[in-house]
DNA sequence: GCCAACGTTGGC
DNA sequence: GCCAACGTTGGC
């Protein structure tokens, strides 16, 4: 029996690591993410779950593009390293504390979808954006996704 | 830069 | 196990 695919919103800083600079890695480690409950989405992950990524501290902020999972959460490599402000004394080789999936790049909105729009739409109204607004990786239902993307293509033809 | 919201830590 | 203090996130 095959399971069926969720979606996730994930977000970056914008000036740490906008979606341009993942459109140009076309893959990367989403890594220093240092939360019990957006770890546990991480684990959730599967290839091919669809993410919408979103820019916080930006002006404005709001969702930028879309991203797959294109390998799943393995530890996360900077809770070893001293060097790293994401290191973690608690965490052995032996039994990790975080985890970081591989994120391939899917598109880049023409126009990013501000906290604003979202906000405006009914359709929208119980996505954990608005609910727990510090949660930096967080489930969007499959409608919720679906709606954001009638949303992006909306934007891309008013240009 | 401010500050509200809220997750985490640590004393008890 | 509670909860106050503290630290961080993130919108504005």
């Amino acid at each position: 029996m095959s399971r069926s695919r969720n979606y996730w919103l994930v977000k970056t800083e914008e000036d740490i690591y906008p979606i341009t600079k993942l459109k140009k890695d076309k893959v990367t480690q989403w890594t220093d993410v240092r939360n019990f409950e957006a770890r546990k989405h991480l684990l959730a992950m599967k290839r091919g779950d669809k993410l919408l990524i979103y820019h916080s501290n930006a002006s404005p902020s709001g969702i930028a593009g879309l991203g797959v999972i294109l390998r799943e959460a393995y530890p996360d490599p900077g809770q070893f390293d001293r060097e790293s402000e994401y290191f973690d004394e608690k965490a052995t080789k032996d039994s990790p504390r975080w985890f970081a999936p591989d994120v391939k790049f899917l598109s880049e909105f023409k126009n990013k979808l501000t906290l604003e729009e979202l906000r405006a739409h009914r359709e929208l109204k119980n996505m954990v954006l608005f609910k727990r607004s510090r949660l930096s990786v967080q489930p969007v239902t499959a409608e919720e996704f679906e709606f954001v993307l009638s949303l992006a293509s909306v934007s891309r033809q008013a240009h």
